[in-house]
DNA sequence: GGTCAGTTGGAAGCGTAGCA
DNA sequence: TGCTACGCTTCCAACTGACC
């Protein structure tokens, strides 16, 4: 307990040595017993709860989303993260440090940082908001693009690129850190920043050293413990705070792939249903488009109260807020504000089509595609119908929102180049809408093998991630 | 090792909008 | 009206993984 004189009045700053501790394990346990929890992850059909507070504390994007969107207990809906990598990242964010095999270490880096998880990517251009998402902490980044060396020498290598970190840098770190930790914790952090070295045991994302060697696990280190110089070879300590000072190479635009998220509201009171506009759709105009009407977002769905869906639909549609601050209209590449594009497709929805009849609307007809797949009549006579390269592309402009064709391919095959270029794979397309789509261009062409309705899709893909890469690049 | 299928870079042709 | 820029469509080719 120390006392310091101020105005007179002798001051006791009182000290509780095991805080933070004592608040990691304790939140650890909020979330074991599942205690106050007050948001639900919802990935590959597994339900993940959790604290919106934990979650705000770790990610601006959380923070944003729950500051805008007051739902008592929002359900997220997290489409194409695997639930393994959401489990590890709520693991991170609860307890400060997660292990992580090097074989999904790219793939979880890049759900982080599409999360804007702190201590896994730049908070600092997430903060600046609409700039590129892409980069991985520094350290992260050398790790995913270090030469293979299991020698000493690499181990001095990255040791000088963290000395050639000038003072002012290291500095700045601190102040930062000193933000969030007391003084002496971030003195800490500041000497043992100093002494921190790349290990010489991180791998390069790199498929030939991927297929002959055995991973080691990499351990990521939150700002909450001391960074730290790990002897195992199997396992990398690292500080992910400091992103300055270090030359690195930036993920291109393709390596984003925005985590797809719709929140949702759990069933609600009528109290809460009054005082909160409650429905959501997040990042992914997966529900705002025709698709919207197949089963399996009508699954997802499923959860929702179907009466305040209704009630919050059109609210809601505008409520929407898109990453990359618009959306294609599929004929130009002009971006189209999310609004106008939603206008375009809104009527597509299902709860919305239960609004417009109650309003006595004719119901639009819904044709089906196949594979359960439906799609409004007024949408498939938009499609031209010259050949079946032309349907293709209609139909694919139609079923699938334009993020889903840049960031995914037809079948999610991996690409061996992608690992030469730091490119992740693509995941496939909704194979339930792409089956429906071969199947009625093959209907309607029967001459037309399936192989070239695939290509036109995946000309389609390759054209939205060229696109998308171009608007990135602007 | 051969074949097939999928992904992607690149090029060419065409259409459209904006401008002088 | 002609030019230019831009974007869309289409196709070819290279490369690689999967499969037999």
């Amino acid at each position: 307990m120390e006392g310091t004189e101020l105005g007179g009045d002798q001051q006791f700053c009182l000290r509780w040595n095991n805080f933070q501790a004592n608040i990691t394990s304790q939140f650890e346990a909020l979330r074991d017993d599942e205690d106050f929890v007050d948001v639900t992850l919802a990935c590959e059909g597994h339900r993940l709860e959790a604290h919106k507070v934990v979650l705000s504390a770790c990610s601006p994007y959380f923070k944003e989303l729950f500051k805008n969107n007051p739902c008592p207990h929002p359900i997220i809906f997290m489409r194409d993260c695997e639930v393994s990598h959401v489990r590890a990242l709520l693991q991170f964010m609860y307890v400060g440090q997660v292990n992580i095999a090097q074989a999904q270490l790219s793939a979880f880096l890049r759900t982080a940082d599409a999360l804007q998880i702190r201590g896994l990517t730049d908070c600092s251009q997430h903060n600046d908001k609409k700039v590129n998402r892409k980069s991985p902490p520094s350290q992260l980044r050398n790790l995913l693009s270090a030469k293979p060396s299991h020698s000493t020498s690499s181990s001095k290598a990255a040791s000088q690129n963290v000395e050639s970190t000038s003072a002012d840098d290291l500095d700045k770190s601190a102040s930062r850190r000193s933000e969030r930790n007391s003084p002496d914790v971030a003195r800490n952090n500041l000497s043992e920043e100093a002494s921190f070295q790349t290990s010489s045991q991180m791998r390069p994302n790199n498929d030939d050293y991927n297929q002959t060697c055995n991973y080691p696990t990499l351990r990521v280190k939150t700002d909450l413990e001391a960074t730290e110089i790990n002897n195992d070879e199997n396992e990398i300590l690292m500080d992910p705070g400091d992103s300055e000072g270090v030359d690195h190479k930036d993920f291109s635009a393709t390596d984003l792939l925005e985590p797809k998220m719709e929140v949702m509201e759990q069933e609600a009171s009528d109290e809460e249903r009054s005082s909160f506009q409650q429905l959501y759709y997040h990042e992914n105009n997966a529900l705002a488009n025709p698709f919207a009407t197949i089963q399996g977002n009508i699954d997802l769905m499923a959860g929702m109260n179907a009466e305040l869906r209704d009630e919050n639909a059109e609210e809601d549609n505008k409520s929407v807020v898109s990453a990359g601050g618009g959306r294609w209209d599929g004929r130009r590449s002009r971006p189209v504000p999310d609004a106008v594009w939603l206008e375009q497709h809104r009527r597509a929805l299902p709860f919305a089509l239960k609004r417009e009849n109650e309003r006595g609307a004719p119901a639009p007809r819904l044709i089906k595609l196949g594979e359960g797949v439906e799609i409004r009549e007024e949408l498939l006579r938009g499609v031209k119908w010259g050949d079946y390269r032309k349907v293709t592309r209609g139909l694919a402009a139609a079923l699938f929102s334009p993020m889903e064709l840049a960031t995914c391919s037809v079948t999610g095959q991996r690409w061996s180049r992608a690992g030469q270029e730091s490119r992740p794979t693509k995941p496939p397309l909704d194979r339930r809408r792409v089956h429906a789509l071969i199947s009625y261009v093959s209907r309607h062409f029967p001459d037309v093998e399936v192989s070239r309705i695939k290509q036109v899709l995946a000309y389609k893909c390759k054209e939205n991630c060229a696109a998308l890469r171009m608007r990135t690049a602007r």
